[in-house]
DNA sequence: GGTGAAACTTCTAATAA
DNA sequence: TTATTAGAAGTTTCACC
C-alpha cells in the first residue's frame, strides 16, 4: 500500500510481463542487463505496493462457445436500489462489469453470452430484478481491444 | 486451433490459473491428484488450441492515478466510416475497448483517464476524428468487476 | 491418454558490496 | 539498492505403462 515510484526498470518488467506472466526473470535480467534477483526484488515490491494486483489468463470466449456481447443500460425506478441492484447483477456470472454511471442510465454493464437467445434470457433476468425500470441493449458487431501496453506506455510516459 | 474438449481435469487446472497463471504446476498437480507432467501437457493444448490466448497481469489504475473511467457513445455521420473510425479509436490508447454496435450508438468505448480533464480531453480526440458527429458520454462513480472464475464454471457447466 | 524420474531451468533468500 | 551465489523449487522431456 505503499507509495512507489516506478522506473524506466520497472516499466520495463512490467512491459515484459504484461505480455506474458511466465516470462522467465531470468529473460527480463539478461534483456535489461540486471540480475534475475533484482527483478524478483523488484516485481515483488511492486506487488506489496498494489500496483501489481495479480495475473490472470486470457481465454478466448468465442473458442469457448461464448461469442455474444452486448452492453445493457438500465434504468432504476425513482427510490433508486442502485447498490441492491448492483448486488443482483453481480450474481449473475455472464455479467462482467457493471457500472454506476452519470447520464442516460443509472446503471450499465457487459453481458457475454452464448448467442441471441441466450442473451435474452440474461436480459431478462435483469429485468426482473426488483427496482430495474427498464433497459436498453446495445449488441457488439464487433470488439476491438486495445492493447494493455499502450495504456501503460502513455500512464508510464506520464508519471515522469 | 483445433477442435478440443475440456474435462474436469482441464477445468480445474483453468480454475487455478485463472486466479494466479504463475501458479507451480507442481501445486497444480498436487492438488489434482496427477502429475506435474500431465499439468504441463494439459496446459499446452489448450494453448495449442487457442482456448487460453495469453497470460496478462492485473494492473491498479487507481494507484497509477488512473482512477476515471467512461463509455463513451458515438453517433457516426451518415456516410458511416465505422472501420475508419474503429482505427484512430484504436490508436487512442486511453480507449481500452471499442464496439460497433446495434442500437442509440454506432460506436460505444470505454476511456480510462486520470481525471475529469484529462478525459475532457479524450472525448475531445473522439469527436474530432473525422466521422464522428455526436458523442454521448456516461460517467462510472462506481465499477464492479465480476469474478472470472464465476462466468468460466458456468460455461464449463453449460459444455457438459 | 498418464506416470515418474532425470536433466534442465528458474526462483528466492541470504550474504556481500 | 543491487549483485552474486547456491540450494530449493519448478518445468519439461522421455521411456514406459
Amino acid at each position: 500500500m505503499s507509495k512507489i515510484k516506478l522506473d524506466e526498470v520497472d516499466h520495463q518488467i512490467l512491459d515484459m510481463l504484461i505480455d506474458n506472466t511466465r516470462t522467465p526473470f531470468t529473460d527480463i535480467a539478461k534483456k535489461l542487463l540486471i540480475s534475475a534477483g533484482t527483478v524478483h526484488v523488484r516485481v515483488k515490491k511492486m506487488e506489496d505496493a498494489g500496483i501489481i494486483q495479480g495475473s490472470s489468463l486470457t481465454l478466448d470466449y468465442v473458442k469457448l462457445g461464448y461469442a455474444f456481447i452486448a452492453y445493457v443500460g438500465i434504468y432504476l425506478e425513482k427510490t433508486h436500489q442502485t447498490k441492491f441492484v448492483m448486488e443482483r447483477l453481480n450474481e449473475i456470472p455472464n455479467i462482467t462489469v457493471a457500472h454506476v454511471t452519470t447520464g442516460k442510465f443509472n446503471i450499465f454493464c457487459k453481458v457475454r453470452a452464448k448467442n441471441t437467445k441466450h442473451a435474452k434470457e440474461i436480459i431478462f433476468m435483469i429485468d426482473d430484478i426488483e427496482g430495474v425500470s427498464r433497459t436498453e441493449t446495445m449488441i457488439s458487431l464487433e470488439e476491438s481491444i486495445n492493447d494493455k501496453k499502450r495504456l501503460m506506455h502513455s500512464i508510464f510516459n506520464e508519471l515522469n
